[in-house]
DNA sequence: GTCTATATTCAGATAGAC
DNA sequence: GTCTATCTGAATATAGAC
């Protein structure tokens, strides 16, 4: 638990915002990187794989130190996905919504797209948190992409009563969506290797992008 | 290293052959429970995440009679990676041949889909491996599951070329189609959970499928 | 906030008796 | 083939000095 020195915690208002102020930004900085890099190992190694001592020493600070950030591995592990998890939200929330079924699909599948060329770590993190059957993260999963999801789905059966697209099971064709648009960032080693090349680059994801947002499209197209 | 005893291992021939069948067979299929079990928890808690004093205990024997059978940890990760891409390849092979479009690729969906409702684990340990960056499994991979890519690539050429399914980038094509069949395995528990269930049953996959398959063969359509 | 030192636990692997 | 005993290394976490 950090504690400040009493000089500081004992002002108050304005006068301890002043002095506060660049002590907090200076750790919410260190706090980011650390996240960061955690993200990072915890991607390539999973949650039992990585290790403190490792992620400290590629900082170039101490285990010690960290811990003196995190308590303890799990709760820096638990930030980490609560951060993807966040920013997640922030690309994607309302992108499925309005009276243009095409356009929203285009965009969906851009940003989802976007997410993985830009924070495959990220993406990897959740993807390894799944697999384990979501020990550490699942009342946060329940109760914040279940609602997002919930309500796309509910956009498109309006849009198939209006006869806009076709009346699919949208559960499936969500899931179909992300699994697609999260591979190119969890199995990427996988399709660069493929593809002959060490890694996937922007035309890659260009031509990934054309293929599943005509998968989508043409599956939706009303009969 | 096992070494039989002077008795039968001087024997030569059909007598050693005769003798030595039973305990041959007893060895086969313990290896085989073994194989089966190390699968499960890699699945579920990566290779490092794993132990083997939880596989040998789950499975009532020591950790040192467990390593009687596979000298090293990575020994037994490697013949569970093995034996899965084994499998794969037994199912898989050959699907996309043949002048139907169509039943290829809906048989091919089917086949991946069984997959992944019979052999979750085997999916989930190979996606993990994948997100490490095929640390342990890169040579195999680029052996055994590239040429039977490529091969359906070129098949899907060949259908083009006469005109049966639009001109794609069937590379990403087939990710596709991978990355949305095999998320039913690795992303299951998320799934299930979005769907308010447990876990997956007969009709969330066949539900699937049918999802899958429009998406498919209505991207293939030819314009 | 950062460091040194240390407690504790646990994992993989080997040796050798039976 | 299976067991007991043991070696070795690594990892999380805590205590306390500065």
């Amino acid at each position: 638990m950090p504690k400040r020195n009493l000089t500081t915690s004992k002002k108050a208002g304005a006068a301890a915002k002043r002095i506060d102020a660049p002590l907090r930004a200076a750790r919410v900085a260190k706090v980011s990187v650390i996240c960061a890099e955690a993200e990072r190992q915890f991607a390539q190694y999973g949650f039992e794989g990585a290790s403190l001592d490792m992620i400290a020493q590629t900082l170039g600070i101490s285990r010690q130190n960290l811990l003196y950030y995190f308590p303890s591995k799990e709760l820096l592990y638990i930030q980490v996905l609560d951060n993807v998890l966040n920013e997640w939200r922030l690309r994607m929330d309302g992108l499925v919504s309005g009276s243009n079924p095409e356009a929203a699909v285009r965009d969906y599948i851009r940003a989802k797209l976007r997410f993985s060329a830009e924070r495959p770590a990220g993406s990897q993190v959740f993807a390894r948190e799944v697999m384990a059957g979501m020990p550490r993260f699942r009342e946060a999963m329940m109760a914040r992409a279940m609602p997002a999801m919930n309500a796309d789905v509910k956009t498109f059966e309006r849009w198939a009563d209006a006869g806009l697209v076709a009346r699919l099971d949208f559960r499936h064709l969500l899931f179909s969506i992300w699994a697609s648009t999260q591979a190119y960032a969890d199995m990427a080693p996988q399709f660069a290797c493929m593809l002959g090349k060490a890694s996937l680059d922007e035309e890659d994801f260009e031509r990934a992008r054309v293929v599943i947002t005509r998968q989508m499209l043409a599956a939706l197209k009303p009969d």
